[in-house]
Parts: C-alpha cells; structure tokens; sequence
DNA sequence: GCCGTTTTCGGCCCGACTGTTTTCAGTCG
C-alpha cells in the first residue's frame, strides 16, 4: 500500500530533478510545496483519494492529482523515470553539500564532468576545480569538508525525533543564559510547532548585546564547524549532527521574528500573500505600512495587524488555519498550565531519584497537585508500594500540596488482582495480539491505556488492536514523548480524538529531570488539535480507598 | 504547477550570509 511519505518522497525527488534540469523555478516550488503539505497531512492519501477529495489538499491541483492517482494505483510514475533518465543519481547526493544547490550541482556535472560525490572529492583532491570561475580557495576548502562529512554521515541533514531535538535544544538553552547576556532566548522552528521530526534548530535571542551573545553561542562546547557568522544570524554544526540557527533581536521585532522562524514556511507565505492584499508588508522585523512598522513585538500584534485571531504554533501548517483565523473560529488547545499530573512514572531502584522527595520538588515546579508512581503488577507490588509510601510528601511549601498516588501496569487483564494501595492500573497494549478482554467490575480502579514503546518500527506500525481497544472500553489513552515508538503521532491522535477518545499526557519519566519532557507530550497533543475536553487532568475522585488485601 | 470576491493569465514571500565579485548570484531558511 503507498504511503504518503512515498508520495512525499516522489514529489521532492521531482522538485529536485526539475531544479537541477533548470526548469522555471515556480514549477520545482510548487512539488516542493505538495511534498511539505503531504508530511503534514494526517490523514492516508488513498482515504482521500476514495473521497475523491484530492484536489481539495492546497497545493494540488489537476497536474498533481493525476500523479498520486497514477501512483497508487500503479506504484509507478512514468514522469519520474523519463526525468530520472535525464540525471545521473549521484547528482542529487551533491545538492547535500552545504553551499551546493541547484545550480552548482549543475556546473559540477556539465562543466567539471563529475556524476556522484566521489568523483567531485576525486576531481576537488586532483585539483580540477582550481582556476573554474566561481570557485576561489575558500569555496573549494569547504566543499572538501562537506564531502569529508559527507562521507562520515554527520552532514546534519537528516532529521531527528522531536524528543531528541527537545533535548537538545533545552541543553543549549540552559548554557546559554548562562554565559551569554540574553533577555530572552527561545526555540523557534519545527520544534516549537512540535513537529514529530526536527531537522534543525532555530535559536532567537533578545539582547542588547549582541556581539557578546554570539561569541558565547560560536565557543560551545561539541561545536563542529561554523557555517556563517554575521551581526544578526549565525549557523554552527553541534556533535551531534544537528546544525543550529541563532538570531539576536531587539524586542520591538521580537514576535515577528518568532512569528517568521516559528513557520511553517507555507503558513508564513500565506500570510505574507494576506498582507499584500491589505496593502502591508511583512518580514522578520515587524508588519509595515509603507515605512512604518504596525506591529512586531509580540506574535499576537503580528497576527492582530493582519486581522487574524492568535493561532497557536503547532498548527501553523497551512491546512486551513489562517482562514479559520480571520473567522475568528481558531480551535482552543489543550493548555499545559492546565494539567495537574503524570501519572507514569518510574522511581529507579537506585540513586538520587529513588526517593520521592526530587520528584515531588519538579513536580510542584510544574504546577502538579499529584504524581503517579507506577510499578510493574507482581507478587512484590503491594511491597514497593508500603514501602515508599511513608516517605510521600504531602506538602511542600506554605501552601502547596502534592499528592502522590500509586499505580500498577501490566498486560491486558493480569492474574493478579491490583495490590493493597494502587489507586490505578495503566494497562499495555500487547505488540500485534488482538486486546484482551478486559471486565471491568463496578468498584474496579480508574484504568489507562498505556503506550508501549518499541524501538522497531514495524512492531510500532503492527499495533493495530489497541485503537479498538479504547475505544470499546472507552479507555482514556497515554500520550507520551516518544510517537516514533508508540506510533501515536500528532495525525493519530487528531483521528482518535475525533472518534472519541480522551488522553493522559505523560513524560514517561525514569529520571525526576524527565518530568519537564510533558512540554513535549503536550505539544503533540496540541499538535493533533486535541481540546482541554478531551484530556484527564488527573485521577477521576471518587476512588476507592481500601483496597482488600490480596492473600 | 497552483491559484483567483479586483485576475482563467500573470502573478507567485522576503531577507541574511557567503564567496567572489566590482554590483551580484547562489544558497539557505
């Protein structure tokens, strides 16, 4: 069966053959376009195309939808083949070089007569390029080092789970507000609209200095190679292979830079097209009337001066809501100042985390009032639960109180009955076996549909039961970090809260630090446009308190 | 190739940085 990222792939292959045939740019775009409406889709073309709503999808037009027709219904394209005839393969590998695109990647194949990356090192060591106009010592010194990264896999070009970059980019944070003077520095790009992948990181930072700020972020530590340096914008590779962008601002620009490199660049190009029709301007730097800027300082003036209601990062995609914007009929998103706990959590056996006291101090850091601790349904359940349960803090602070509650997890309906103490059960889903059944008794414990990662993708794409399975037992669903291992995407969860389901936000913590990882849970959620209707906030009250001892 | 309550033809977002150039093309996001 095709998949819309095999439709995806195609269309940015197409775009690129066309860029490097020279072809008028608007056309290369606009596959360029269909591919980046495509990964964000949601929803399986072959579904849509059964509709007959193919067209519909922005950015697809007649030339467009009789490609994925013919696609899926023959799993060929015979325009791709006759352009794949005119381009050697290895032409397309050059376009990865950093500062090669299109039209260098052309020269290097007419002109030098290379066909791949390894003839280009050949010809580059054989000094071949030397004396090409165009083609100085510097430009040859860094083709040299991108074919060198290209070789070792660490080009930063491919992307990363979501939860990775978060990681990341919460590190880089941290170490630079504490070297650098910054004002305000934050996450733009596809992690702040909680993409399920990240390619790169955008960095925006407010300060008053920003020579200071760019002489900290260009000696941190793990950096590999810096790829442009200048007044307002730098670009460096960090060891991880993954490149990241700072920009340093002053305030009054600061919402229409965060509002430009939040993206997407389809929603942006939308709203820049909205803007010339009233008669404005917009840039990084602010919304402009002729030379007066109208707005700038924060995204919600950005968005105000072009008639438009806020709309939230996560789903700038371009798939509708701009126009829902200026109707004023912008979905509200579950909030994450909302929510009130997690409730999958894992104390360590060992270490600082084994105690629940660090725990409960990020907790209450987080604005929770209870905290889930889970531990695996056996024979010694009800034991770990005695035991930390005298150590559970109730307060903390004058005022505030934490209540932590203890759960248990297994598989499906578990032999055992829920040890003395558990208050919860978070049940997993099994890898490719059908749900079991599950009774649920009148006085039994509140349960959850817990996700189970798995590393394998197929094993990930072959849980097929457990959707059924929430649904008939109108079980509320975890929604953790990790969607390449629980398959629960933004698109999935949009489709499951649109057939009913409710959902528990977790960070899956192991560790008291992964706590804070729920911004990323969260963000999938709102990604997936899920309201606040439809996530638990906590435990259900009303639950049993005495538990009859197990025997 | 897409798109259209000013258009079915003629537009298509906008700016920073780089390298090699004497004023700019290419790349990138």
């Amino acid at each position: 069966m095709a998949s819309n990222a095999e439709v995806e792939r195609i269309f940015v292959e197409i775009g690129d053959l066309l860029d490097l045939l020279g072809e008028q740019r608007f056309k290369v775009e606009a596959y360029r376009r269909a591919a980046r409406t495509l990964e964000s889709l949601g929803e399986p073309l072959e579904r849509i195309a059964a509709r007959g709503e193919l067209e519909r999808i922005p950015g697809i037009g007649d030339a467009l939808e009789a490609k994925i027709r013919e696609y899926l219904s023959t799993g060929r394209l015979e325009y791709l083949e006759k352009l794949r005839q005119q381009v050697p393969p290895g032409i397309r590998e050059l376009m990865r070089l950093p500062g090669v695109g299109p039209k260098t990647a052309r020269r290097f194949w007419v002109e030098i007569g290379v066909e791949g990356p390894l003839e280009l090192a050949q010809a580059v060591e054989a000094g071949r390029l030397r004396g090409v106009a165009g083609f100085g010592e510097r430009k040859i010194e860094q083709l040299r080092q991108g074919l060198a990264a290209l070789g070792a896999g660490v080009d930063g070009g491919s992307r990363r789970p979501l939860l990775d970059a978060w990681e990341i980019a919460e590190e880089l944070r941290e170490r630079l507000r504490a070297s650098a003077p910054v004002d305000e520095l934050v996450v733009a790009g596809s992690l702040r609209r909680s993409r399920e992948t990240v390619g790169d990181l955008d960095l925006l930072a407010i300060s008053r200095e920003p020579a200071k700020v760019f002489a900290s972020f260009l000696a941190l530590p793990g950096l590999i190679e810096v790829r442009s340096k200048g007044d307002t914008k730098s670009t460096i590779l960090l060891a991880p292979g993954i490149q990241v962008d700072l920009r340093v601002l002053e305030p009054e620009s600061f919402g229409a830079a965060l509002q430009y490199f939040t993206g997407s660049k389809d929603h942006n190009v939308h709203l820049r097209t909205l803007a010339r029709e009233k008669g404005l301007k917009v840039n990084e730097y602010g919304v402009f009337r002729e030379e007066e800027r109208v707005a700038g300082r924060t995204e919600e003036e950005v968005y105000a001066a072009l008639g438009l209601a806020p709309i939230p990062p996560e789903i700038r995609e371009n798939h509708g809501e701009v126009e829902a914007a200026a109707a004023g009929q912008v979905p509200t998103l579950f909030e994450r100042s909302s929510l009130r706990t997690d409730l999958h959590l894992h104390l360590p056996l060992q270490g600082e985390d084994a105690a629940l006291a660090p725990w409960a101090e990020r907790a209450l850091g987080l604005g929770y009032s209870e905290l889930g601790v889970v531990v695996e349904n056996d024979d010694e359940a009800a034991e770990r639960i005695r035991r930390l349960r005298p150590t559970a803090p109730t307060t903390a602070g004058a005022k505030t109180t934490l209540r932590v509650r203890f759960g248990v997890e297994q598989e499906g309906a578990s032999p055992l009955p829920p040890p003395e103490g558990a208050e919860y059960i978070l049940l997993r889903p099994s890898v490719g076996g059908t749900p079991p059944k599950t009774e649920a008794p009148a006085e039994s414990l509140p349960r959850f549909l817990g996700h189970l990662e798995a590393e394998d993708p197929a094993a990930v794409a072959g849980r097929v039961g457990w959707v059924e399975w929430a649904l008939r037992d109108r079980l509320p669903v975890e929604v953790g970090p990790r969607p390449e291992r629980t398959g629960l995407d933004s698109g999935s969860l949009r489709s499951l809260a649109a057939r009913g389901v409710r959902f528990l936000p977790s960070a899956r913590s192991e560790r008291s630090r992964e706590l804070a990882r729920i911004a990323v849970s969260v963000g999938l959620l709102r990604r997936g446009a899920v309201s606040a209707t439809q996530v638990l906030l906590g435990l259900p009250e009303g639950t049993p308190k005495k538990r009859r001892a197990r025997t």
